[in-house]
DNA sequence: GACAGTACGTACCGGTCAGTAACATTGTCA
DNA sequence: TGACAATGTTACTGACCGGTACGTACTGTC
């Protein structure tokens, strides 16, 4: 990622302090929550300064939006190796991702959703960090449901909208009960549901 | 509520001003986060004074601990009146909890659970905020598990374990989509997934 | 070697954070 | 009237908040 030698590549040339910053941010902001972590602690642990981080992000909750950003990509990439796993199998697929969720759910130190938790911390509407996790929900949503017609449910956006939310509850319990939580069962009961759903 | 004559009542003696923060306080914490909301903010909607909050409540975080502990209380109300409506059908009482859970998950301005918020907001272990929100939801798991049992379900703690995970994942997607969200099909899942974990 | 552009640091801003000390005032009951 | 508890008033602390004005060191180009 060194400063390409003929600039033919436009976007992309994130200088080492912002991609440092980033790294800090993603794990501190995962980790401890966005409005819990100040700018100082960011820079102090990248090894960097202030100005530095308000040169590549125009403000804190910026930052905390590419975070957010990256965290979607990150998201999507897994609910696709998922999805890709099991080739014209929604249902398969769907508990492919779940038993993932639900692996990783009931791991130490397991903090939820990046995306859900920003929502959580910022209710304002329209805040940058919270407008990531509302798009990435709602796509997931329109995917679920798809999937669910797929599979030939009697009612397809209704058993979207459950395995929606059986995914949301994991990321939630995941965090609060920690190893031994519901989470672990997040594929049994979404099994079940579709089972149930079908016509 | 006045100060009782003759001093029989040991405890709630709770003067006016601890009330109209604590009445304060609840809002501001459920609607905009406890994080988000600073004790200046709190004393001045209360019309109080910084000391008065102190001299009622040791730091922020005990009266964000108070809070919650009042928002457990309303909730048990909530449940128990779902269970009180239907002696000795578990089947019915659970869905009507989560008939009320969806229709107040999808108004306008819904927050979700205090108590599972909050627990997103202070991930650290045995912040007192977090400690309300572990053990109620312990407490529920616990009971959800025994009315799943009492339902003659095939695996009652994966029954139990799976309306958790659609309750959790009502509160937090009832505040992430508003109205016309996914929480609204939380008792219709609830029901189904019933339906398919019985013997 | 002069220059330009970039990447970065030093030092600081005003504001807000949670929390407290010292003292004055009010209301209630005996 | 006197005692006492509850509350208000004012002013303050030190730490931290997000954010910025300004100076400097490095790098490649001509």
């Amino acid at each position: 990622m060194e400063k390409s030698d003929t600039m033919d590549q436009i976007s992309e040339i994130k200088p080492r302090a912002a991609e440092r910053i980033l790294g800090v941010a993603r794990k501190l902001f995962y980790l401890e929550g966005i409005r819990a972590v100040g700018v100082d602690e960011i820079v102090r642990q990248a090894g960097v300064t202030k100005p530095s981080l308000y040169r590549s992000f125009p403000s804190k909750d910026e930052l905390a939006a590419s975070y957010l950003r990256e965290y979607e990509a990150a998201f999507w990439e897994r609910f696709d190796a998922a999805v890709e796993a099991h080739p014209g199998d929604p249902r398969q697929q769907v508990i492919a991702f779940l038993s993932r969720v639900g692996e990783r759910a009931v791991m130490v130190g397991y903090r939820g959703c990046g995306m859900t938790n920003a929502a959580v911390e910022y209710p304002e509407p329209g805040h940058p960090a919270r407008l990531v996790g509302e798009n990435n929900k709602r796509e997931l949503r329109r995917r679920l449901r798809a999937m669910a017609a797929e599979m030939g449910a009697a009612d397809p956006d209704t058993l979207g909208d459950g395995l929606l939310l059986l995914i949301e509850g994991a990321y939630i319990s995941g965090q609060l009960f920690g190893p031994g939580g519901p989470a672990a069962a997040v594929a049994r009961n979404a099994d079940l549901l579709i089972e149930a759903s079908l016509k």
